[in-house]
DNA sequence: GAGTGGTCTAGACCACTCG
DNA sequence: GAGTGGTCTAGACCACTCG
């Protein structure tokens, strides 16, 4: 018997509706968090995790399954699993949400709305959001701070039902994320394109660099569930303010590179 | 018994030294790409697939499992999975390997070495490929082409014992991805940071853009099964040509945002 | 040699989807 | 109501790692 392993891993209380695996992950996810299993740890073994909990190695193994798609723990082959040194925390909403984002990272987000407004669908917007080129759509252009300092501009799309939900937000404090979620309306997953442009003359001004200064674009369609697409969004980023990481592993989805489509 | 379904998923033979579920995995993901099963479409289901191949339904749910994290099917919940509509594909190799990128896309990819040295490492690459600074790594600078066509100039420092086998590359036309596998060395995962610069002349001279346009970077660190770092890479492509795609699923590992460290 | 994770089987119950 | 995938159990054998 392990006496460290039974302390660092507190017994769950495994009942309710959530499945068993899943309150072990999230258990074993919120100790790695939280330090009780610190980074380069062993993860106490399949079968200590089978007679803690009560439940059967099947049972373990989903869950430590579901922990190392995320990255977070990592090893395996006759040696125990090890929580994963330095993993990337991503959860989902801090890649939708600048305010989240920027509120993990302890700065202070804000907006400054440029314009919103309902304007016709461009064939990039329509063809983004699944709607006749034309049909008219909210869309918003904001700066977004951190701390007060400029670090991107975004330029966002909405699908209809969603466009309606965003007008009745605060846009220079609240995070549209956070509000559509209340009204049910929730991000199940996006597809990126990421280059790099040239700034433009207003978008230098706002951003305050020079004028053709490099700047990364990321170029977004999320969608929910059941695939529909909620807003299709071109935020450009200071390079040397926000920098994209990924990490890669074999036989996992990840960056693929892509021919450029047309020009811009 | 749905005929179809059965002439669509050739029977396996299952045998050798593969588990069953990765062989499983392997025939749904080729009869995948050659349009036996067309996006859309429905998968078998997993009873009939242990019928047809005689294994538990244990073994086909993990390779089924296997193919989903690789985003080429979607769905469940008594509904019948279904075949992506427009997966990313993206495997490992061609993320490391321009070359075989280039060729995925149909395309004749070739190199013109504009540098290839024993260098010491600055503190960058020494901190990079876990080693001194100042230690002597073998540095290569690399203009890609595909169809002659200039895309990215790449900067690669090579650990020790890597750098030595790359040294017996024909660099011109040969891929040193396919060239260290032969040598045992084999790339597992890779972590990205990814941002945008200005051109340098001579970068701009060798991609034939403006001094100053803008260019997509890629910094990779690329390291082997057990963690040790084999290259880390400065890639700079022209975004007009080359762009990165990514899908991002909720809960699944994906794009993280960071603060620039310090400058350039 | 003891322990570990990787693999595989057989069986069970359930919520959900569909016609 | 029939079929589906989601979940869970109990048990087994193996290659691998470690001291």
């Amino acid at each position: 018997m392990n006496k460290l392993t039974t302390e660092a891993t507190t017994v769950l209380r495994l009942i309710g509706p959530e499945p068993l695996h899943r309150q072990l992950a999230d258990g074993l996810r919120s100790s790695i968090r939280t330090g009780g299993l610190a980074a380069g740890e062993p993860v106490p073994s399949e079968a200590e995790l089978s007679a803690i909990h009560g439940v059967s190695r099947g049972t373990v193994r989903q869950a430590l399954a579901q922990l190392r798609a995320e990255g977070l723990i990592a090893g395996g082959r006759g040696r125990r699993p090890v929580v994963h040194p330095g993993p990337l925390a991503q959860p989902f909403e801090e890649l939708v949400s600048f305010s989240a984002w920027a509120r993990s990272m302890g700065m202070e987000p804000s907006g400054r709305v440029l314009a919103f407004d309902l304007r016709p669908a461009s064939a990039v917007v329509a063809d983004a959001l699944d709607v006749p080129a034309g049909t008219p759509v909210h869309q918003l252009v904001r700066l977004r701070l951190a701390d007060g300092v400029p670090m991107l501009i975004e330029r966002t799309a909405f699908a209809p039902g969603v466009g309606e939900a965003v007008a009745g937000i605060d846009l220079e404090h609240g995070s549209i994320y956070a509000a559509l979620a209340e009204h049910g309306i929730r991000f199940d997953a996006a597809r990126q394109a990421i280059d790099a442009v040239a700034a433009s003359r207003p978008d230098a001004e706002h951003l305050g660099v020079g004028r053709g200064a490099p700047l990364l674009r990321v170029r977004r369609r999320s969608t929910a569930a059941d695939g529909r697409p909620l807003e299709w969004s071109d935020d450009r980023y200071r390079p040397d303010r926000v920098t994209l990481t990924i990490d890669q592993l074999a036989n996992r989805p990840g960056i693929a590179r892509r021919l450029s489509q047309g020009g811009r």
